[in-house]
RNA sequence: GGCCCGUUCGUCUAGCGGUUAGGACACCGCCCUCUCAAGGCGGAGAUCACGGGUUCGAAUCCCGUACGGGCUACCA
């Protein structure tokens, strides 16, 4: 039943912000290697090099590396089958390119790229069944096609699909599929660089990828794909084609229309990357555990298996995410998440050279906030009246204009216990309040600490009062209280 | 237009011929409570896209239709 060790691969491309979608193929297939006690790849296609982005190849690095999905082998740090950049693996391609010519099975190409975008509006236009190209430079020398309009000097080349191309074949996730009719596709372009289709095949053998794991988008290339591995003479590798991650209006997921689908985006939002991997491992795949969301990555490993893996396409909803990351910051040790909160609010800018006071209090501070936090975005700006100088602390007018008649009473009673309190510590503070507003005034708990929390926070809803009036301080925290019983 | 892929609560999903169609998140209510959260308990929410078959019996199998998505580039 266990399968032999698999190596498997991501391929993304250095295009701009890394895609969503990238590490939900990488968090599939790193299982999958896990699983089988096998390797998991990470090779760049730069192939295109009219959409290269130069600083993308290394926020691929540190999204993935941020949500633990190492690689064994890649441009980063090499291997065996290096170089794993294909800009590097020019010369690499052409002996197969020239392979493929000299047996008939592909051909030069001379259509300039006016011609073609004719050709295709044409088709378009008479909305005829059969597209595609029409096979114009087919068994003309490049003498003979010159002779002809719509001639461009540098040529490509394009696979001669044959008319009994087999058009099905068996996908891990989904059984049995058929896809449509290839197009003579070309395989390597004017500038030298192969197309993906040429450059995957290749490097995917060269490589010994056992299983090619990729986006549902790539089923209709897969029989271009296959061909080739016949043509060449090599065994072909098993297909999953996992299904797309969607928009809210059900759309493939896109950087224009949603922002979640830059990975970058999940790091300046204050994520947690075993949120969001945990979050990832919940789409178009069940929980490990039934009714159970959160589940290590180590668990969705042991019982990973391609046939769970659903075939429709998730939509990419926020509000689990959220559920997870809430969930994910209370289970932190204290530390822990004051890191995390620290190293968050400097990195986006949240936070300011902090003095080493300031950065103590906001660490003593953030258990105050541990459970109420959704993302790391929200510690500092909900601990922020403790950082505030009293003099600036701003009464939220609201609150103020809500509070009730015995407001004036309420601050002034607290501000007599307290002066006379002798120990500060909150459940000192606590004990004086409920003696001197609970017993005294005879008012609810649930109303008599709003005035206090108005004074001290500035707000009638804020982290637990008596730990924030510990460490605000006896001075602070009368100097605030003295504020706003001016206001009252 | 053509060819493919898909369709169970708002969302993520369980289900693989016989279930009161289960769970999670979100939502609502109650409890707890110094506010807000967290936590506990409960509730509402899916005629399983629709129409035909097959079958004693269908969310589950088959065929249509509708709808959604993908591809149809010298982009991946």
């Amino acid at each position: 039943m266990t399968a032999s060790p698999a190596r498997l691969r991501v391929a993304p491309s250095p295009t701009g912000d890394p895609h969503v979608g990238t590490a939900y193929m990488s968090l599939f297939n790193l299982a999958y290697a896990r699983a089988t006690g096998g390797q998991f790849v990470l090779r760049i296609e730069d192939t295109d090099r009219a959409r290269y982005v130069a600083s993308s190849e290394q926020q691929i690095y540190d999204t993935l590396h941020w949500l633990g999905l190492d690689w064994s082998e890649g441009p980063d740090i090499g291997g065996p089958y290096a170089p794993y950049r294909q800009s590097e693996r020019l010369d690499t391609y052409r002996p197969f390119v020239d392979q493929l010519l000299e047996a008939g099975h592909a051909y030069y190409c001379w259509c300039s790229t006016e011609r073609l975008a004719e050709l295709r509006a044409e088709q378009q236009a008479s909305k005829a069944a059969v597209t595609g190209y029409d096979r114009l430079c087919l068994g003309k020398t490049r003498e003979e096609r010159a002779q002809l309009p719509g001639f461009s000097e540098t040529p490509v080349v394009r696979m001669l699909i044959p008319d009994d191309v087999e058009l099905s074949f068996t996908d891990v996730i989904r059984g049995e599929v058929s896809a449509p009719r290839p197009d003579d596709q070309v395989i390597l372009k004017a500038d030298g660089f192969p197309t993906y289709h040429l450059a995957v095949v290749v490097d995917d053998h060269l490589m010994g990828i056992t299983h090619v794991v990729r986006g549902e988008e790539w089923i209709s290339s897969t029989p271009k794909h296959l061909l080739l591995y016949r043509w060449l003479g090599w065994a072909e590798p098993a297909f999953a084609h996992m299904p797309l991650l969607r928009n809210t209006d059900k759309s493939k997921i896109s950087k224009r229309k949603n922002p979640a689908a830059r990975l970058t985006w999940f790091v300046e939002q204050g994520y947690l990357p075993e949120a969001l991997r945990n979050f990832l491992q919940l789409l178009a795949y069940p929980p490990v555990v039934e009714g159970e969301d959160v589940a290590s990555f180590e668990e969705f490993v042991a019982a990973f298996d391609w046939a769970k893996v659903n075939t429709t396409g998730p939509i990419f909803d926020l509000a689990k995410l959220n559920a997870l990351n809430g969930h994910y910051i209370r289970a932190l040790s204290a530390d822990e998440l004051g890191d995390r909160v620290v190293e968050f609010a400097v990195r986006e800018g949240q936070w300011t050279q902090p003095s080493e006071h300031d950065d103590a209090l906001l660490r003593k501070a953030v258990p105050l906030v541990q459970e109420r936090l959704v993302l790391l975005s929200e510690a500092v700006p909900k601990l922020a009246y403790l950082f505030t100088p009293d003099a600036e602390l701003e009464i939220d007018p609201d609150a103020l204009a809500k509070t009730g008649p015995d407001a004036a009473a309420v601050v002034a009673a607290a501000t007599t216990a307290l002066a006379g309190l002798g120990e500060w510590n909150h459940e000192a503070i606590q004990a004086a309040l409920r003696e001197a507003l609970v017993e005294g005034l005879g008012i609810k708990p649930k109303f008599a600490f709003g005035p206090v929390r108005l004074a001290v926070t500035g707000s009638n809803v804020s982290p637990p009062l008596f730990e924030s009036m510990e460490l605000l301080g006896r001075e602070s925290s009368l100097a605030r209280m003295a504020k706003l019983a001016a206001r009252l």
